[in-house]
DNA sequence: AATAAATAATGAAAATTCTAATAGTTGAAG
DNA sequence: CTTCAACTATTAGAATTTTCATTATTTATT
């Protein structure tokens, strides 16, 4: 998780910097806004921190830039600049937070890990023998990798995800696949059915139920 | 776009509504946490406005619940708990932001938008003669429907959506295929060919070009 | 200008995904 | 306890998506 800190005061800078290392993050600085914009673009950042008044580039102008080619990445704004006006002129310029100076460190970390909380979903989540990882794309049950295509991965990757909670066959399509027309598929059952026989589970065990007129449940067995 | 305002007094939360509703959103009123957290649940709401201090469930009970079950919807507190450990309690809790009473009603609507431009992404975009409306799932060339496969949609869609920048292979396979891990495949070309020959265009066409060594790019010409 | 190396376009086969039809289950109503 | 209706599982075939091999094009180098 890599933040870029945009500000020119180089006691600020360093403050949140040594600050927000200590809370585990990669930090990034720059101390003018066309080093700052230069490396937004350049490098994966994850949030942007970013002052308003800044040599060589305004953090607006900064702002307003890089949201031209990346429409994506959180920037918060974190400036002296304390009115109204500004706060509306800032988040108009494409920012996701505004918060002024003088701030608590503690809001700012608070505020920083609201933007982490998709990213941070587990690589790594397990339902009773069955483990599943993401960023390598691997099934192992009983340690013993199983060959999931892209869709079985994806759906059974939910289900543990919400590992007891019902998943509506609503909720499926439209996290799963993805889509957001009206549409009527009878496409779940199938490939609950492929990862039914993956996993060799019939359809009564507890692991993963079919819960009448509504959906499937993932259940660790406790 | 709705938005669901969980407040109990009386005043405040007609206030927001009709302001809310002036600038052509959809509103929802709960006057006590109980009723908003069932609302929450039960309706499709884009952005929940929550107060702290409520009969039945506070705003931070009323916060945790929902985000047992639903983890996207936004929240924002809009609260007289003004004090640092509060806010940092309420973001906590599962909100996305955190504002604080006596506050600017337009600071409020421009916060508001920030969850909005993600799904305020045009139903509707053009390029040349080519029209695509998402809702519909169609793609039209002077006004004439051609059959787009899902893939072949969303891609061509993406490129439109970017028109004027180049779509790198690597930001193609991360937005349009949603693969994460490492990949690699030809298969982005295979489907640039496809749309090419729907839409009868050959490659060195200008409304959509091939960036040797990067990826593709859609211009309008003008 | 000729050649080689890298990259892209294309076609066809393989794999996956989706549809649609059938068989099997469940639970409610009589 | 049966019967029926509604829902789910399963299968096979159709459509889409992906891979892979081949051909074509571009760019750099000689």
């Amino acid at each position: 998780m890599k933040i870029l800190i945009v500000e020119d005061e180089i006691g600020i800078a360093n403050f949140l910097k040594q600050g927000l290392e200590e809370e585990g993050y990669d930090v990034l600085v720059a101390n003018d806004g066309k080093t700052g914009y230069d490396l937004a673009l350049s490098q994966k950042v994850n949030v942007i921190l970013l002052d308003w008044i800044l040599p060589q580039m305004t953090g607006i102008e900064v702002c307003k830039s890089i949201r031209k080619t990346d429409s994506k990445t959180p920037i918060i704004f974190l400036t002296a600049k304390d009115t109204v006006q500004e706060t509306i002129e800032g988040l108009k310029a494409g920012a996701n937070d505004y918060i002024k100076k003088p701030f608590s460190f503690d809001e700012l970390v608070e505020r920083i890990k609201i933007h982490f909380r998709n990213e941070n979903e587990n690589d790594e989540m397990s339902l009773g023998n069955i483990k599943i990882i993401k960023s390598k794309h691997q099934i192992l049950v009983d340690n013993q990798e199983i060959a999931f295509t892209q869709r079985e991965f994806e759906l059974l990757g939910y289900l543990i995800k919400n590992k007891g909670k019902v998943c509506t066959r609503n909720q499926i399509i439209e996290d799963v696949w993805d889509i957001h027309f009206e549409y009527d598929t009878g496409v779940i059952d199938v490939f609950m059915n492929a990862i039914r026989k993956k996993l060799n589970l019939n359809k009564d065990e507890e692991l993963i139920k079919t819960i009448r007129g509504v959906g499937y449940i993932a259940n660790d067995l406790n």
